[in-house]
DNA sequence: CCCCAGGTCGTCA
DNA sequence: TGACGACATGGG
């Protein structure tokens, strides 16, 4: 199945301070690769993307300036102020010096089903075989698109991925994820679990929907929530962020990170992973 | 043949 | 609740 190459243009607008490099390299997404020429280029959003920055600049390429303003701008969060938010941490020296150390990083606003698969897979597993297994899955089950003789896949939706069984799941070589993934895909497309409904939930509402899908547990539902719904509070406790809040604060006790205690937990995640 | 990887599940006290 | 081993797979 294909679906045709967007508009070939490219859109040009000021970086406002996002960190390109770190912001794809910080392990909240999964589907984008840096090119030869320093860009990034992906599917996102049902979208295939090339990103460049250069001299506060963001490049867009094949795409157009109406995708910029209703998919791309979103998806970047480029209308939040993290320097702003970023203030809120200075009374901590940890988070402080994490934070410029981290400087640049944004949440990303990705599929909340995508997500939900991404970090399913993600457990007790290494960022490497995490990227395989989903270029598997989309490869296998995507739409594709082609752009300049090269192929690149969408990220199946729940209704693409509502027949398949555990057997046709062995070409992504999950492992024992693959059970999850198609409980997830059940609950999603029966209905059971509704994505969209997540965002004008609160966080522990949210999460407690989410915690119905197996395979999904706290800090798996805490991705999805931060990565893929845009719960700024949700604090994913994954064994770095155990490592620092146990040698940094003595117990795992978050709460003082406010409301944008998922922003510090990805400057933390990024400072601890590059630090040791 | 060992250990580990952005954890979660099932089980047993 | 809280601890603990199992779990698929691939790389070091």
């Amino acid at each position: 199945m294909k679906v045709s190459n967007p508009v070939l243009s490219t859109f040009i607008t000021d970086d406002r301070g996002i960190d390109l490099d770190k912001t794809f390299d910080c392990g909240q997404a999964f589907r984008f690769e840096k090119t030869e020429d320093g860009s990034f280029e992906g599917v996102a959003l049902g979208k295939y993307l090339k990103i460049r920055q250069q001299d506060k600049k963001l490049y867009f390429y094949h795409t157009s300036e109406e995708d910029f303003n209703t998919i791309w701008k979103a998806y970047f969060d480029l209308d939040t102020d993290y320097d702003e938010i970023k203030r809120n941490f200075e009374c901590d020296i940890h988070l402080e010096l994490a934070a410029d150390f981290a400087r640049g990083i944004r949440i990303l606003k990705q599929d909340p089903f995508e997500a939900l698969i991404s970090f399913i897979i993600s457990a007790n597993n290494n960022i490497p075989r995490i990227k395989k297994i989903i270029n598997l899955l989309c490869q296998s089950f995507g739409k594709e698109i082609i752009v300049e003789n090269k192929s690149f896949y969408t990220f199946p939706t729940a209704n693409e991925l509502a027949d398949i069984t555990i057997k046709d799941l062995e070409v992504i070589r999950a492992g024992f994820r693959a059970k999850y993934i198609i409980d997830a895909v059940q609950n999603v497309y029966s209905g059971e679990v509704n994505l969209d409904a997540l965002n004008d939930m609160d966080y522990i509402a949210a999460k407690e929907e989410l915690l119905k899908i197996k395979g999904v547990g706290e800090k798996v539902a805490d991705c999805i929530l931060l990565f893929g719904v845009g719960k700024y509070e949700a604090f994913p406790k994954d064994v770095w962020i155990k490592r620092i809040m146990n040698t940094c604060y003595g117990d795992c006790e978050h709460a003082r990170f406010g409301k944008y205690a998922g922003i510090a937990q990805q400057y933390l995640f990024y400072y601890a992973r590059y630090n040791n």
